[in-house]
DNA sequence: GACAAAGTGAACAGATCGGTCCATTTACTA
DNA sequence: TAGTAAATGGACCGATCTGTTCACTTTGTC
């Protein structure tokens, strides 16, 4: 089966807007770009900003998926998983075309907490809490979604950091400081 | 001495941009908003770039001020102080007009890393960093270049998951965490 | 009270914005 | 092969974008 013109158009939406951003990038601008007519993505969506939410859909489930197949090929036990999620961060933010985390870029053009495209963004970082206290709970950790909501500080912190571009490794400092939080934490 | 009318655009401009976002925000808008006149605004800047860009430079004024002060009054030692840092963070996040960290969001909008803008943010967070690690050599840790960096992360995260609004309170976490930290480096 | 600087409002330019419309062409299927 | 659904290009809408121009008024100073 092949990919619908719809599936086509939201897969180069999506990296039309996470190089340009998304007030930046016109719907003339995007229909050029991947070569769909304007009259077919209104067929498809109806507002620019359903098209966003598509495109955030469709980021979050590439995203989750890449991220956790990285993680359970770098490591085997959930101990050790936890830390691979920085390394899996490194290779992340080593691919040429790196421009931080769309939800994050995503909320700061749509400020407004109950807009949907921000509230969209929020889902997105609570499945990956989901997913982390997952890890830290077979870990064994005493305060499984305490210790989460620390190691994603570090990852959230390491990605705008890795994106504004003014320190080296931010991946491998994150690492060293989730190494030293595990350590510390109580099983 | 009164504040310039230039004074005042900017620090009106501020406020217009921070809440609603650059791209978002016109200049009409801006000239309503303000009762400055377009006439006036084009005077003083030549485009909506530079006016951006003397924004956030009052913006780092005003922050970094704010923040050290803050800092100072929470906490007497260096020590201390590494950790009010994070005191001080919650503080911001629970103000009304709370909405992420301009430059975080500036560097979404403007994402190419050699665009004025965003390199002007970067150098924001630099200057951030050269303060945590003044802190920590003065608390006497071994490296505290390492420190700072970690300790920044925590900052970073907590201000985006602040903005995103998906935990309770990211302070704390981020202070907890920045506690324990503390404790497993070396002096 | 004269003069220059600074600020004003409003109209204007050309481009682009999100979104609509329509006649035509392409592609799948009965 | 006929019929239908999908996709096309391009003109078009009103609004808005950044930026300019101009004639007029306010303001502070000597």
């Amino acid at each position: 089966m092949r990919p619908t013109k719809r599936d086509e158009l939201v897969e180069k939406a999506l990296a039309a807007f996470y190089r340009n951003g998304f007030h930046a990038t016109g719907m003339d601008m995007l229909a050029s770009e991947t070569s769909i007519s304007k009259t077919s993505m209104y067929k498809h969506f109806r507002t620019k900003e359903e098209l966003i939410l598509a495109v955030l859909r469709l980021r979050d489930e590439n995203f989750r998926n890449w991220l956790y197949r990285r993680i359970e090929e770098l490591a085997a036990t959930p101990q050790e998983q936890l830390i691979a999620l920085f390394d899996a961060l490194e290779d992340w933010f080593k691919e040429p075309g790196f421009r931080g985390c769309m939800f994050i870029k995503a909320s700061s053009e749509y400020q407004d907490a109950g807009h949907p495209i921000h509230r969209q963004s929020a889902d997105h970082k609570r499945m990956l809490e989901t997913y982390v206290i997952g890890l830290a709970q077979k870990a064994g950790y005493r305060d499984p979604a305490a210790l989460a909501r620390q190691l994603l500080l570090l990852k959230e912190g390491a990605i705008v950091t890795a994106h504004l571009g003014h320190t080296e490794r931010p991946a491998l400092d994150a690492k060293q400081a989730a190494i030293a939080l595990l350590e510390s934490s109580e099983k």
